[in-house]
DNA sequence: TTAGGTGCAAATTCTTTGCACCCTG
DNA sequence: CAGGGTGCAAAGAATTTGCACCTAA
């Protein structure tokens, strides 16, 4: 619904204007790589972006829609799902818990909530498949990285 | 909380019962490597736990951790965060929403719920960090999965 | 004993980087 | 026209795999 035909003629204008205050040059490779996140409902990967564009720009780089998708990363224009830049991590707790996520370093703690235990999804989502489990992702920045919010992470 | 110390000989005994069960060979590497994640409250990537687990034990190999992380996933006795085995995903949809994610394929997709977008996270969090966003994941199988779900798909 | 498991090293796969040429502003 | 941006190829990381030896059952 978000990403309906008629808001995406806005969600690209709001793109340039970023571009051009950021002081960062609109080519071609950017402008397409946006639409097609944009325009994809699925959340694809560096290289599925890579793959569809394939179709109607044959030239285009891997690299450019990898050092494009981190660009527009960085200028808030689009986000990643679960933690950035991160590798695969591990949770051995079973038990039905929560996350709070640092959205700078990655850091992840667990919390329980009885109230979070008992959410119920709307009934739309029942068309996507079967539900098996439901988790509350807290994003927010952790206090290590309040402390050293002047230093370089990345 | 829920890994504290008094659970951890139940979870590993409950880890040995799985094992026989599963008619998978008691190692001390996967004692080891279950027993490091049990502890760990940060959730640690394949190449920590390796880390960790060279300060008790030299010679075990990187690749045996990721061997052994995997199998223990596939018992069920652990589980990862965020989409398994899954390259890093993007998200154009900048406005307020939930995920569904299908736990066998990946398959995501966004929904969106007035009731998700009021959730409060309990006080206790806030002792991680400072808050800025909470999202609802939805886990399941979606329906392609559900269709195929004979067939292999890994 | 003996098949499954491990360590090592090599192979894959994914992502990033250096550099010369191109195109936006 | 100038400097940022791109494509290409090569480098770097992360993860997986083949194989011979080892060890739990």
């Amino acid at each position: 619904m978000k990403s309906a035909k008629h808001e995406l003629g806005q969600r690209i204008e709001h793109f340039k204007q970023e571009c051009s205050k950021a002081g960062v040059r609109l080519t071609h490779q950017r402008l397409e790589v946006f639409r097609e996140i944009a325009e994809a409902c699925d959340h694809p990967d560096a290289s599925t972006v890579h793959k569809r564009l394939r179709k109607t720009m044959p030239t285009i780089s891997l690299d450019t829609v990898y050092r494009t998708l981190w660009l527009l990363d960085d200028l808030g224009l689009i986000s990643t799902l679960g933690p950035t830049r991160e590798r695969t991590r591990f949770d051995a707790n079973l038990d039905c818990h929560h996350h709070f996520v640092c959205s700078r370093c990655g850091m992840t703690r667990d919390f329980s909530s009885e109230e979070f235990d008992d959410l119920d999804p709307p009934p739309s989502v029942k068309t996507f498949g079967r539900i098996e489990m439901t988790r509350v992702e807290v994003n927010g920045l952790c206090r290590n990285c309040i402390a050293e919010n002047a230093k370089p992470e990345r």
